[in-house]
DNA sequence: ATTAATTCGTTCTATCACCGAACTAAATCA
DNA sequence: TGATTTAGTTCGGTGATAGAACGAATTAAT
């Protein structure tokens, strides 16, 4: 049989899924009319799929002039994928199935002893979920793991992870296939933020989108023309290291970003004692302010005016359409409304800023939208590295709150 | 026919195409081996773009055990493009033939009267060019014209060009197109630097690379997985706006950007003139620098500081492999050197940085490159818009000089 | 209730792009 | 001179798809 044929066969295949997938049941009909593709072609191709157990007949349509027809959908539970959001604090572990549907969140306090404990324990966290739904472990194909620091694809390791002890040295991806037994996926967490937001929170349809997590640290992931900044080294979005808010060269700014210093938690409390010359935590200060505090005011002022020149730093190198604050600090409405403040004062061009909706699930959202993503191309999709099988409208998906 | 069999005979042309285009006269044979189409299909594919006027047979190798092959090459002249780089002081306008030679470049003051009056000018450079080597007019299929500002392809407007007078609110892409009889397209200076050193300069293989343009101003292209980003409204790269170098909260900073004036030549002038005490030109800092003046060097090491906080930025940002420094002050080597000692100790991981190889050309071979990557794509390529029809290697391609 | 209109899905035939194998042609090697 | 090697063609065959015709099933209209 020749290549191109293939090729071409595949395309359709994967243009028949794709119809599926976002048209909900549909008749062979109408696939055909969205394809432009011949009504055989479609019944072969159809007569193909349900063979292989990936879709099935849902039933036929009725009240419409002319004839019945028999309408196909996805088999949701045809195969799962496995996202999981790997933080210092906490391990999150969702199971999703082929049509966008998250069943059995998990999370636990991240294993303190580290390396291969943590490993396992997701692991653990994994198969507790799908026993949870009764899903059999064949069926989970494969998983995105979201970590902070820098992952890299080739060598499974993850490189300036902080927090979690014992992972600097270790193929971290190896360990967790062969822990798992499918494929692993490592993604930086911050970039998984801004595919979840653009798939399913503030992002949706903007294809230039940046995200800001701001909490103990600052991270940055950053979305071109619907493709992810990734880098060479895997750093793109190291925003601690934007080289202003402290003196950039100052040689401890080497080790904790100039940026990173001044906005991140730190940076807020330190700010805190200078001004009023006590120590507070960062929820306490912003606690202060909303009962009136003007000092406690004037801290997440100067917050808030760092952050917005961190925006317009990204504004001014790659314009994205909308900036998404996230993170623990980043979530903060008060925070937000003080950044579309300033940020026109030192900012010539409109961005929008807004708050995560998805919160602290964005970036299980994300790697589930990697998983999904990745899963439908290595079953149905094209060959092209850059095809991006898209998943379904936010309307459709369901992600169902975990029981804790 | 079939349209995905119309697509994939266009599929099997381009790659044809392309092994042609990139490797110089090559037989049928050949072409075979290196598309993994089949001996006849080639035959069949050749014969056609010869039929069409694409190509031509060279001749026959010899000296190989075995049968003699025919020889097939790029008919250079079968089409042209024109390339423009639309300074506030000069026109610089090329013509380039399928086989990426370039002939004719030709340079002018810009006219001063501004808008149509530049139009006029734009299309008088390209007839005359085309006339100096005999070109037909008809021959000229498109235009890629580079402009300071953001030109926006929808409106073909060029919003924020600073120093052409009175074209900020025409219609300039279709004025063009009136006076041209081809279509053109409108793209930012820098962003055509960056694609023309990622082509035959500093950037070759390098697909995360970003340029930093200084000169009376500062702009800046970056580069992202092989793709330019405009940011949403073509403002990508506004770097003049980076909110740090002066003060960004100064509401002066709104109009001119915070970090363009103190980077640009007037700030290294305003430096020098705190300095010293006196006023000097640019050029005439940098001789006196390089003839041991002290506080020539100063400016310049304060300068090159400021730069390496750009670098930094956008490293933090988006964490390019390289960045190439260009315009009439990133050219100088002096400062290039210096940004390579500074960068190191405000931004930990690594960055190249190199001064442009293409100078002021850079520009117009980046231009060069999108306007024959477009026209090889409308002539042989798939229809997916982010296809790269990969250009000629560096080696074969003639950038000759132009007659002044 | 019968007929008309409409849509669904299949069957049948045709076309197109391509491959593989066999074959011819032309060169070098020994 | 023949063996070897490579180039290119011819021929038959196959897979993916389209288009037209047609039967099937339904609603709307009379």
């Amino acid at each position: 049989m020749s290549d191109t044929q293939r090729i071409s066969r595949k395309f359709s295949q994967r243009a028949v899924m794709e119809a599926i997938v976002q048209g909900g049941p549909i008749s062979r009909a109408s696939i055909a009319k969205q394809t432009d593709l011949s009504k055989q072609t479609i019944s072969e191709i159809v007569r193909q799929l349900e063979l292989e157990g990936w879709i099935r007949e849902t039933g036929r349509t009725s009240g419409h002039i002319g004839r019945t027809a028999v309408t196909y959908e996805l088999i949701p539970d045809a195969a799962y994928i496995a996202a999981v959001d790997l933080g210092g604090t906490k391990v999150r572990v969702a199971i999703a199935d082929l049509a966008c549907h998250v069943f059995a969140e998990e999370v636990a306090p991240t294993d303190r002893r580290g390396g291969q404990f943590v490993v396992d324990q997701i692991a653990a966290l994994c198969w507790q979920a799908a026993a949870a739904q009764n899903i059999p472990r064949e069926k989970i194909r494969m998983a995105v793991v979201g970590a902070p620091g820098a992952p890299e694809q080739s060598t499974g390791r993850i490189l300036m992870a902080p927090n979690i002890p014992g992972i600097q040295d270790m193929d971290v991806a190896s360990a967790l296939e062969k822990a798992l037994g499918f494929d692993v996926t490592l993604e930086n967490d911050v970039n998984l933020c801004v595919i979840g937001e653009n798939w399913l929170g503030q992002g949706q349809g903007i294809d230039n989108l940046a995200y800001i997590a701001v909490g103990t640290g600052i991270g940055g992931g950053l979305m071109v023309n619907g493709q992810l900044v990734r880098g060479v080294g895997n750093a793109a979005g190291e925003l601690g290291f934007l080289p202003f808010g402290a003196e950039p060269f100052d040689p401890e700014s080497l080790r904790t970003g100039a940026y990173e210093r001044v906005v991140a938690s730190f940076g807020i409390i330190e700010r805190y004692r200078r001004l009023v010359g006590e120590a507070a935590t960062v929820p306490e200060i912003f606690e202060k302010a909303a009962a009136g505090d003007e000092k406690a005011a004037t801290v997440l002022d100067e917050t808030a005016r760092l952050l917005a020149q961190g925006v317009a730093a990204i504004a001014a190198i790659a314009n994205p359409q909308k900036v998404i604050l996230g993170g623990s600090i980043g979530l903060r409405e008060e925070l937000v409304v003080r950044v579309r403040k300033f940020l026109p004062q030192c900012f010539p061009y409109p961005v929008e800023v807004e708050t995560s909706v998805l919160g602290a699930r964005a970036a299980i959202v994300g790697a589930t939208a990697i998983g999904l993503s990745h899963l439908h191309n290595a079953l149905f999709g094209a060959d092209a590295p850059d095809s991006r099988m898209s998943l379904p409208p936010a309307e459709t998906v369901s992600f169902k709150e975990a029981v804790r």
